[in-house]
This record gives structure tokens, sequence and C-alpha cells, in this order.
DNA sequence: CTTGTTGCAAATCGTTTGCAGGACA
DNA sequence: TGTCCTGCAAACGATTTGCAACAAG
């Protein structure tokens, strides 16, 4: 909910546009919009609250779908998993990613600070959660598949 | 693919079975069958996997998914979400759960020893992993949520 | 006998794809 | 001008639900 000032939000925006042209994605009204929203609205959010979080313009959910492959693909937003069954995403400036505490229930987020394991459960119970799990799995490319592949 | 010792096997499957009533969920031919393949063959299995692994019995899709969420509410099977829309399934023993590498391209995994962060990606590039990344997220139930609900 | 479980068919819902018109470089 | 992007409709695929027959306590 926090608004940044104006001036961070276009630095992050520019930024985050010269990511994309990096990766040879064009520069449209459309990303901006998107970028501009989750920059301004940051926590993570599914593509149906971001459709629904935009005053500026209507966009069809598909663009939206599109558009977070494309900023996933650049480095510009993160995908975040809340186990739901719905993709989540959130900006990814230059700083490093942290990650949340989702109610099971409601599923309100807070954020916990940078990766730390112990220190961040401790972290959630300060916030107020209770019974707390967490999951935490590591992605890569296998032996297999990196010599297969180049 | 390392099999278990007969005596192993039966003692996990007695004890998930007890489990399963303490939640109120009934022993069935069925769920013993589930169980004593998550048992045996350990590594998270999706439902397409399970199904096609039954040699014993001929089961229903939606018959085993039915039966994971009793097993995930009766904490004797753990979901895991490898981030590509399919929900995996694990035995859940009485010690505590551990965590996996996934190749992003074929999906083979390897566990890593219970939690510890930055000591688990260094595992994981020995396991000969490349471009790693991860996802750390918390569940738990908020404040309001807690004072709500009891 | 009463409640919980299974199988089958159909519905649901998040996400993806194909295609034609339009915007970007 | 040629390629990339957008919107719309339709397809897809994992998961869920309704219902009737069946097994468990």
């Amino acid at each position: 909910m926090t608004k940044i000032q104006k001036t961070k939000r276009d630095q992050a925006l520019s930024a985050a546009l010269l990511k994309l042209q990096r990766c040879h994605f064009s520069r449209t009204k459309t990303r901006e919009v998107l970028l501009t929203f989750l920059i301004e609205e940051h926590g993570p959010f599914s593509i149906e609250e971001i459709h629904r979080g935009l005053k500026r313009q209507e966009m069809d959910l598909v663009t939206i779908y599109r558009c977070m492959q494309a900023f996933e693909k650049a480095d510009v937003a993160r995908r975040c998993d809340f186990g739901d069954g719905i993709a989540r995403f959130e900006f990814q400036g230059e700083d490093g990613h942290h990650h949340h505490v989702i109610c099971k229930e409601c599923k309100k987020t807070d954020n916990l600070g940078d990766c730390e394991l112990p220190a961040l459960e401790i972290k959630a119970k300060r916030l107020g959660y209770s019974k707390i799990k967490h999951t935490l799995e590591f992605f890569g490319v296998c032996k297999d598949c990196f010599d297969r592949t180049s």
C-alpha cells in the first residue's frame, strides 16, 4: 500500500523498461501501465487482482498473462507461488528478493526480510501468525540437462 | 527407489493408518494401497504418477485426489509444490520434512537434508545443479483469522 | 443401519493457444 | 514494411463436485 515517491517510481520504471528492451521486448503503453501498477502497489498480485486494480486502462486478462511471462523472463517481475494454484507476481527491482508470510485463511500477506530461515519463522510469529509451516524448494538445471542443452 | 524392509514399511503403514483414524478417516483397502505405494516408492509423486505407478489395483484419479486430501489433513502426506501447477505428494513419517532440488527441464528431483538455507544451496550445487533459484514461503494463520476462528 | 468412500460423468477455473487486426521499430 | 503485441474466442488440463452404488463402523 505504501506509495513510492514520483522520482523513485519513474526511476524503477525506466530501469525495468531498459531490462525489457535488453531482452528484446518492446516498450508498449500496456506494459508501462502494468509495470507502474506493480511498482506503486507492491505485494504479490494475482492476474485477477492486477486486472481489477488497473484504474487507468481496461485490459484483457490474456494480455496480463502474456506480459507477466515477459516480465518474468526479463527478471522485472517475480512469480510467487502460494500453493493455491494461482500465480502471483511482484515487481522485482535491483535489490534481492524477499519472502512472505501468507495467511492460510484470508491470504493476507506480510513481507519478511531477506532470506534467513529460523530468524524468519520467528519474525512471522512476531507478526501474529500461528500454525506456521513453510515451503522451500530449489530449482536448477541438473547436469544431464545442462550438458544436453549447451 | 530404495525399497524399505518389510518390517519398517509395515510399521510406517500402521502408524499412518492410526493417524488417519484419529482424524476420523476410515481404513479402506484403497487407502492402504496408496499409503503402501507412497511409503515404498518415495519421492514426491503427481496424482498421475501415482495412478500409473499402482500395480496392485486400478484406481480412479478422483479417488486418488480425494485420498491425498485426506492424507494431507491427517498429516500422513505432504504436498510439494514445484511451481508447474501440478500437485505432488510425498509420504510424511514421524520425522521432520526435507526439501528438494528440482530440475527446471526434466523435473528430476534430489533430496536435500533437513532445512538450512545457504548450506542447502551449496549441497544442490554439489549434486550438479546450476542456475539455482529457490522459493520459500511461510504459511500460517494471521491474528485476525485466529481470533475469528477460535 | 448410518455414515463415509468410491467411481463415473460433468462442471470449474486458472492458464494457454490460434488467429486477425493494430502498434512498434 | 516486417515483426512484435493485443484482444477475442476457443482449447486445455489439473482439480473439484454431484450423484448413485458400495463398504466401513
